[in-house]
DNA sequence: AACCAATTTCGTTTATGACTGAAAATTCGG
DNA sequence: CCGAATTTTCAGTCATAAACGAAATTGGTT
């Protein structure tokens, strides 16, 4: 899956692999499982960790670095739609905002397009006010909203269409 | 924005153009504003067709076929995550049910693994069902929800935490 | 301070996938 | 059924990003 999106093959190796490893591991360790280079490994592991979904581990008496994900699949993909958000949408707006601002309302076809603009841009301001309630909202509630699914639909349903 | 998603240059550059465009475009304008060959543009016609974003459209009197996209961006979102989602999520969760089924309980280490894949297949069972109901939600029953968005998290935030 | 294990950096190689342009196929008017 | 206009296919080229491995750096130990 990870090969799908923005992520590379050796990074999400290592995140499968931590994520379903039960004890921390070291880069060593990795680069032999995975069979990729140690400065891959490296390089990879500093990543996920920019991406926070894996953490050092300190292990006593060894002095290397051992690491671990996140182990909450529930808190795994907040954090990664948190820092999804931050680097692919927050950018997104920031240059729509410029496109609609460089248009020329006097140009026809400048006029349309920037209507088109502000279109999208209504609709990632709405998505970004539910996408900041729902990341704030601890993981445990999340859950159980989503686990009550039929009845939480049951309620917006109401409004008609 | 479509760079960062599994989407190439071309088509995210040819989706935007019919997007802004008040008028269906045929393939020969497209070559001319965006500078891209021929050919690139009807591949990347047709894979946008096959995402469902993009439409052929005949005008009166002229035999090249002319191409429009989905002005509503609520629909154009909601198409694009069906997509994704039935390209992406759906043989993830197969390949996650193969390595369930393959892992050998006895063996201390795959089960440890094994239950963490069960997690993850829960979590992703969830957010299937979610999907489901959301995707089949009227886009306009769906824009209000979501302007409504404090009173649903009202809502939601009843039942603790 | 000098050594050694561990880690990171960086220039190069390799792999992947986007793009091109010529040739083939299709479509429709006459 | 021919021929012009249009579209598609495909083999080759090019661009980009991933991966490697040697060399440099770091950090802790004696």
């Amino acid at each position: 899956m990870g090969a799908r999106w923005g992520i590379n093959r050796t990074m999400a190796q290592i995140h499968a692999l931590l994520f379903v490893s039960e004890k921390p591991l070291h880069a060593e360790e990795i680069c032999e499982v995975l069979g990729v280079a140690r400065s891959n490994v490296s390089t990879s592991l500093r990543e996920l960790q920019n991406w926070k979904v894996v953490k050092i581990v300190h292990v006593q008496g060894d002095r290397r670095d051992h690491f671990e994900t996140l182990k909450d699949v529930f808190e795994m993909f907040r954090t990664i739609a948190v820092e999804r958000k931050r680097r692919e949408m927050d950018p997104a707006i920031v240059t729509l905002r410029e496109c609609i601002e460089e248009a020329d309302p006097a140009n026809k076809e400048e006029a349309y397009a920037m209507k088109r603009l502000e279109d999208l841009q209504a609709f990632f301001q709405l998505n970004d006010a539910w996408f900041e309630k729902m990341s704030r909202m601890p993981a445990g509630r999340l859950k159980k909203a989503m686990k009550l699914g039929d009845k939480v639909f049951g309620l917006l349903g109401l409004g008609g269409d």
